[in-house]
Order: C-alpha cells, then structure tokens, then sequence
DNA sequence: ATTAAAATTGACAACGTTGTCAAACATATT
DNA sequence: AATATGTTTGACAACGTTGTCAATTTTAAT
C-alpha cells in the first residue's frame, strides 16, 4: 500500500556513521567493544536517519518472539485483576504480553495454543486455573520445551515453577478470628472444586473449625460459584435454614458481594445479626462495601511475580526461587461481631 | 538452551515431497497453480515431518506483523467487555491481537506505542475513548501510515473509519419513554465528559425533555464517574434534595448498580418509589439486578465490527463501509412505572 | 624494543520465508 | 503442424538483523 516511506535499516546508519553494520548493530544492543567515539557517530547517525531496529529480522536470526502469553479461562473478577497487572507490566521490558483465553478439552482452544507455540510467536506462557487442568495443554508445553509458569496450580507440577498464596493458612487465619469472637455455626460459601485455592480454602476452614473441637457440619458448606449470583444465592439458602449461621465466610468477593445483596435484601444487618467475611482479590472492594473484612489474596503480586519468572526462564538464567507462596493476610474492616452482640431476625415471609 | 529439536523448515519439506521450495510454499499458503497431484505429495511431507512454518521468517519478508492492537484507558466494565470480546475474537482470523494500555499524555505510554509501531510488531490499531482524545497518539498514527479504527471517537476522525453507536437517539427514545410514562423530574447520572457517547447521550435527555416542554433543571444532571461508587453517590445526592426526581436515568450500568444500592439502602423502593433505567453494555446484569429497564449499548458487535474493519484495511481491501453506527435499543425489565402509581417516601434522618 | 594479550572492527554467512521472473510443460486455436 | 495461450514449476535474490571468526588496532608485559 502507500506506506511510501521506506524504512531506515541498519546498512544506510553504517554507512552514514561510516562503519560496518555490526557495529551498529553492537552500539545498538549496548553491547561492549566499540570505542566511545565511534559509539557517539553511531547514535547521532541513527537520531539523525531515525533508525529503528526491524524486529521481525531479530526474531528471525535469534530463534525468539519477545512475546510472552498468560492463558486465561473465561472472564471474571479474577481475570480481570490478572489483565490489568498484566497490563500494567507491559511497560516494563522489552517483553509484549498477550492475553489468551483458553477452555480446557475445547480443540480450537488447543490448536491455537499449538499454532503459538509452534510457530515460534511466544517465548514462554503463565498459566492461571483452572487453565492447567487439562493434561493435554500441560503435555503439549513440557514436550515444547517452551518455559512456563503456573499460578496457583491445580496438581502438584513435577518441578515446573509456580506461583501461588497461603490459602490453607489464610482460611485458616479468617475461620479462627470468627471462632474467637465465639462464632460455631459458620455457612461456608464454597468455589469451585477445580481450583486448588478453591480446596486449600476449604481445608483451612476445616482445619480451624475442628482444631476448636466444632463438628463439621455440611449444612453449612455451600457450593455456589465465585460469582454474584452464586453468592446470592447461597447466602439465601444458609439464612433459610433452620438454625442459620451467626458468620458467612465467602470464598470470593464476588461472592461476598451477592450475600451482602441478598443479606439486605432480607433486611439482616451487618454485621448486626450476621457476620460477614470474605477471602478476596480485587482491590476496589473497599469502595463498594467498605465494611467487610478479608482475607487479601496476593493476586497482583502473584501476577508480577510469575511473569518476571518467565522472563528469567525465557532467557535462560537460573531463576533462585522456582516455588513462590506469597502470605495472605486478613484486613479488617468491622462486618465481624460477636455472635452474642447481635440482634436475632426472622426470615418468614421470605425464601 | 536445550531446546534439542531443530525446527523443521521448508527445504526439508521440498526435498521429502521432490520439488522446490516455492512450490511448498505455494501449498502452505493455498495458492493456485500447482497440481492437485504433486499437492498431495507436499501435504504428505509436511504432516509426516510435522513442518510448522516459521512466522518470522515471513514476516520479514511480508513487512507484515500479523498482529493488531487494542488500546484501552485503564480498566472497568467497558473494559472488560471490550477484552473478553477481544479475546473471543482471538480465535478467529491469522491475527494475534495486542491488548495495550494507554494513557493520554502519559509519556511512557507514548513512547510503548510508538515503538510498538515503528518496530512494525502491529499493523494496525484500534482506539477505544478516551484515547483518541491525545492528539499526539493520532498524530502519530496518522504519520505513521498504520491501519487505524476508531471506536466512539470524540471528535470528527476526519476520513479515519469509526465504528460507534447511536447514543442520542437511545437516550432520547429511553428519557422519551420515562416522559410518557408520566415522569416529568428525572434525574440524569452523566459520565464522564470526554467521551463522545456521554455528551451525546446528555444532549439526546435534553432533546427529548425539550421537544416534551419540559424545562430543563441542572439540579436533576449530576456529574458522576461511571462506576458503582460514582452513582451510588449521585443517587443519595439526588435523593436529598427538596424535590427529588421520581425516575432516574443512569448514563452507565455500573453507576445504575450504585444507584440502586443507595436506593436500598435508603429503603426506596424501585420501581415502587423511583423508577431507574440505565443505559448499558454489560451482558450479564440482568443476572444482577433483573429489574433494570436499559438502552442496550451493542458493545460487542462494536469491538468485533472495528476489529473486522481494520483487518480489511491492513490487508488493503476497500471497506464497502467506514463509518458504522450501530443502532441501540431499549430492554424493557420493568423498573419504570408511572409517578402516579409510586408510594411516597421521605428521607429524613439519612443523607 | 619486542612480544603477548586484549580490545576493537568488519566481511560474510546464516536465519526461513516469499516475490520475481524465466523455463518447462500442457492445452487450445489457427 | 505450427502457433498462441495458459498453467505449472523452480532458481535465485531479497527481507534486515545477528553470530562467527578472522583481521586489525591498541594496550600491557616483558
């Protein structure tokens, strides 16, 4: 078409500095063994042509794509903190970042991932869950070679580096703080169970509750998924119960959210009649519902960490750290009290 | 590194199949003259050695980078809704596609993009507002010669193809429907205003209560950010005064959802008390708040026709089209009813 | 002053593909 | 049968960079 100015190469930059062109070449890549001199000619005969390296040429010679890919299931809260990182890192390096979504076991999922990986477009790709459940994705990039990184992986990696928080510890930590406000019956707003977090939680809670010699009592176990509606309505269902619980403690803020909604709903006040916890990634949660109390899951960091570990695999130096669990810690903003502070509620007349 | 297997590339396959490179290269990329004989014989090469080709080494030669770029501002529901679109499309199509944010006047940001573009690793891009209101960033796009499509442009593109929607007329039918219903005070959460979907959907709200002789107050327009926070305060504002509005019109579904928050938690009934309409992009509210009457924002046929567009003109086709506006239409969900049908309310006691 | 070592520079090939153009072959037209 | 037309094929040169390795210059060591 008429893109008519014809690019500047490297080859006129050598001859107006008047050098060869892997001079250049080396004045361009800070690589050693150029006078200061001649470094100088080189960079103001390439101001002053305004040359700009052709990647695609580098690519070429050196075997690699500067691309590097972080596969993603479908859209949710999660994913969205993980592209506004990842987006946000963009910046840095000279690395550009490509968004993948990936459905396990769907074929056009796989064979895109395939084309990427053969056709040599990435360096190297993070995966997210539930992402790395399947086998045939996780086969297809050991036998690649290509570098990789989990977060938060499912099964155990086989050595693969991985990326992931304290959520046994963190659920643990939540579950143990409503119990020492003397909370026993505690509604549990499940995940789903193809996410190790989703489990580890689920263990934490556990653990605490029988640790404080409470019997578990699966009434109180929700599965409803990380979502709004999800959380809605189990939170409607636990308070429909016969004895309902005195603490909600929702895996998801998502969650977390639609039980508060479906909680005014009912008219029950928190954290007036009903404690309300939460285990969280996203970080505008506070403006929404200032009060609730969380777990704060490491997401943002988790994301840094994993693609500056990539990066470290993709050009071949030995990362010092190939696991990485980040701590969670609990913040609290006042939507927990005392089961024996608060104000009974009667939920007839309502489902 | 080790990473053992040397590619395959297309001399191998021309000797396997007994004939010249070019005629591979024929086949791989489907290209007449060669016959449906000897054809066979290269698909055979090429699926027994498992060639991939190599898209460098073709996109040096092409001076094409197979890959076009999103530019978004920051992160949101609009966002969002651009971006798993995006990612959809991903799946489609030769091209990878580049999320990358961009931040108006912000010179890192300049500088990404125009290396981005000079180092030709995309071909073509796509401005979402408020992007498009830098006018370095058009600046250097337009010089540049690269593809371009707009999304909901600001200003006059001046030739550059945009794809956009009727933002006036959705807001005029929908404050025209408010209007019929009898609603007369009708407060208006407007966005931000350097978008040119918010002031148009602020002048087609005032078109509509002019052509109905209804003078326009500035008291019922308020200025909020389009987001959750943005209308719950708007709401609770709007609610206080003497004369609060007896229907509000939410310029954005998340400040739609704010508002309805404040509402409940001032105990408003809607539509009983207030009607509430917003006008939306999002999908899945209606799982949210299944009650909100909207102007549908047909986001998503405007991210994959812009995508669409701009592939046509890096492949140098002639767009029969290169200004689509796409119409809106109104989802009738039943939060508006009739002032005359609304119990009153009072709102002493709270702010 | 001489030699050895190190730093600097450049010529040239390679990377894997596609574009160009001419050669070889097949078919249709006179 | 001879010519014109069209279809199929391949040789070879790009594309713009970096890696290799040898040539040259400079510096250090004797």
């Amino acid at each position: 078409m008429m893109r008519g100015k014809l690019a500047v190469t490297i080859k006129e930059v050598a001859r107006l500095a008047g050098c060869s062109m892997k001079t250049v070449s080396r004045v361009v890549n800070d690589e050693p063994h150029v006078k200061p001199e001649l470094r100088e000619r080189v960079l103001d005969a390439i101001t002053e042509l305004g040359y700009v390296p052709n990647i695609s040429a580098r690519q070429l010679v050196q075997k690699k794509s500067y691309v590097i890919c972080i596969l993603l299931h479908s859209s949710g809260s999660f994913q969205s903190t993980v592209i506004s990182k990842v987006l946000d890192l963009g910046y840095e390096g000279n690395y550009e970042i490509l968004v993948q979504t990936y459905y396990p076991s769907f074929s056009r999922s796989r064979d895109k991932i395939a084309a990427l990986i053969q056709q040599k477009r990435i360096d190297g790709l993070v995966t997210t869950p539930p992402c790395d459940s399947d086998p045939f994705l996780i086969d297809l990039i050991k036998k690649s070679g290509i570098a990789h990184v989990h977060i938060a992986p499912l099964q155990p990696t086989g050595g693969t580096p991985y990326v992931s928080a304290e959520d046994f510890t963190g659920a643990y930590q939540m579950t143990e703080h409503l119990i020492h406000h003397g909370h026993r019956r505690i509604g549990l707003l499940m995940g789903l169970r193809n996410h190790r977090s989703s489990l580890d939680r689920l263990f934490g809670y556990k653990a605490a509750i029988e640790t404080h010699s409470i019997s578990f009592d699966v009434k109180y176990l929700v599965d409803s998924e990380n979502n709004f509606p999800g959380g809605y309505n189990a939170a409607r269902m636990l308070m429909g119960l016969p004895e309902p619980p005195t603490a909600i403690f929702a895996l998801s803020d998502e969650a977390a959210a639609g039980a508060l909604y479906a909680l005014n709903e009912l008219k029950i006040d928190v954290p007036g009649q009903v404690s309300l916890a939460a285990f969280g990634d996203i970080t505008h949660s506070n403006e929404i519902w200032p009060g609730i109390s969380v777990v704060k899951y490491p997401l943002e960091q988790i994301v840094d960490k994993s693609v500056c570990l990539l990066i470290e695999l993709v050009e071949g130096r030995q990362p010092k750290e190939r696991q990485i669990i980040f701590p969670t810690r609990i913040i609290h903003r006042g939507s927990i009290l005392s089961p024996r502070n608060q104000i009974p509620f009667n939920t007839e007349g309502k489902t």
